[in-house]
DNA sequence: AGCAATTATTTGTGATCACAAACTTCCATC
DNA sequence: GATGGAAGTTTGTGATCACAAATAATTGCT
């Protein structure tokens, strides 16, 4: 119905999706104001279908609104880390049971090699690719089973962790916390189709990840990669920051 | 910033929320369609607002959105009514478990005198009544321990299911399946501030009062009550249908 | 009457505009 | 130099408009 013809998705739905995989990928900054106007100009569009798919992305928690208005990437607290990694748990262990009746040998193969994509980019200590590929592994199984309810849980409570993962995950952290061991108990209770270990597997790869950051001090390291919008989007503050 | 007086929110949120209550209360039919103008018209507001305020219920997976960008009331299936069952039951065991140690005399004494005025409406077989004091008693529990995670996450849920409600919680049975046992259940559980216990009886509060349904045979009854939008929201079909 | 094609209406999308609130900058004052 | 207020700018909100796709209604044909 817009302007558009008819294979083309709406602006508003384009403009959603970059900027939800800008979140995923780590390259928005917790604390940080958005406009709507900032990404407008960006993408060459009207603020019109920016403000819808931001909005859309504060329905799903992935952005925060203030009271004057001002959506802005939402700063992690640890009150706040833990009820989200609780809701991993809860939820991704449910999803992940779900999958075990229908995983076949071709998605068990996928997901190996996806572990071994994984392992590779934190040899390369490439943060971005860690991310992606990791992401990938986990929505994988979980599509499995996934129908149209959990896996839209699951994708809300990644995109609040996702901006704080910025801070955590890079450098040292890639390295130390890896989570490639858990993946392959997860893999082995797959390819036994042992429902039980599964749940505990998933739960021990989430609690053993992000769950250890809990506790340790997460003092940013430094603003430094915050201008780097690899996405072309750009925040609010122009340039200078 | 909008043309309203400071005090005021935005139309917008107004709007959301009128929107929100009439799916939670049940005074949206499944599968009706539901149109910017139509509503705007109703609210005596421009479309801007509400075309917001319904994509944020779409965000919230209270409403779908078709490939042609119709919004309608989503129709449940019984495969993704088993899903929102599984999910009522893991996040809210978990989020009824959280909840124990901020546990006070003077909650549950409100869950107590909530749990009356569902009886109340049961006997008086008011629908709406029940509806309201119903979720009352759920989220007056998962507030306590509750976070800006869970809750969210909850709601959700409980939007997708609402709808559905309508043409299962009708008249026989709304006294046939009463879950006021199994709220007794859940207060004697937090009276002695058992998390286990009172996991327990949230899981079975859920599998036997909704989650029941799913084997059910549910051919709606009738399109009788359809019309009665009794919050002064309208549908697509205009007075006629 | 039954059905296909055409016209008419409805409806979502996106752009633009006006307005007021909020934020920023700047300058005067203590 | 720090603090307070005033002017200027930015920004969100909501209304209106134009356009095209989708749906509904109507007509024409068999």
């Amino acid at each position: 119905m817009g302007s558009s013809r008819p294979g083309t998705q709406s602006l508003q739905s384009r403009t959603y999706r970059a900027l939800r995989r800008s979140i995923l990928d780590g390259d928005f900054v917790p604390g940080r104001a958005v406009t709507i106007r900032g990404i407008a100009e960006d993408l060459g569009i009207s603020p019109t279908p920016v403000r819808e798919a931001l909005r859309r992305l504060v329905a799903e928690r992935a952005l925060t609104l203030s009271a004057t208005g001002r959506v802005s990437v939402p700063v992690m607290t640890r009150e706040k880390l833990a009820e989200l990694v609780n809701a991993r748990i809860c939820l991704e262990r449910q999803a992940a049971i779900d999958a075990v009746p229908g995983i076949t040998d071709r998605v068990v193969t996928r997901l190996v090699r996806l572990n071994r994509a994984i392992d590779r980019a934190i040899e390369a200590a490439d943060h971005r690719r860690y991310l992606v590929t990791h992401r990938d592994f986990h929505f994988t199984l979980y599509r499995v089973g996934g129908g149209e309810v959990f896996l839209p849980l699951i994708e809300s409570v990644w995109l609040q962790i996702s901006p704080f993962l910025r801070y955590t995950l890079s450098g040292e952290h890639l390295s130390r916390y890896s989570t490639s061991d858990r993946h392959v108990e997860i893999i082995e209770a797959l390819e036994r189709r042992d429902a039980t270990a599964l749940g505990f597997a998933v739960e021990a790869d989430i609690r053993h990840g992000i769950g250890a950051l809990i506790e340790s001090d997460w003092n940013r390291p430094d603003d430094a990669a915050a201008g780097a919008d690899t996405a072309g989007i750009r925040t609010a503050d122009r340039e200078s920051g």
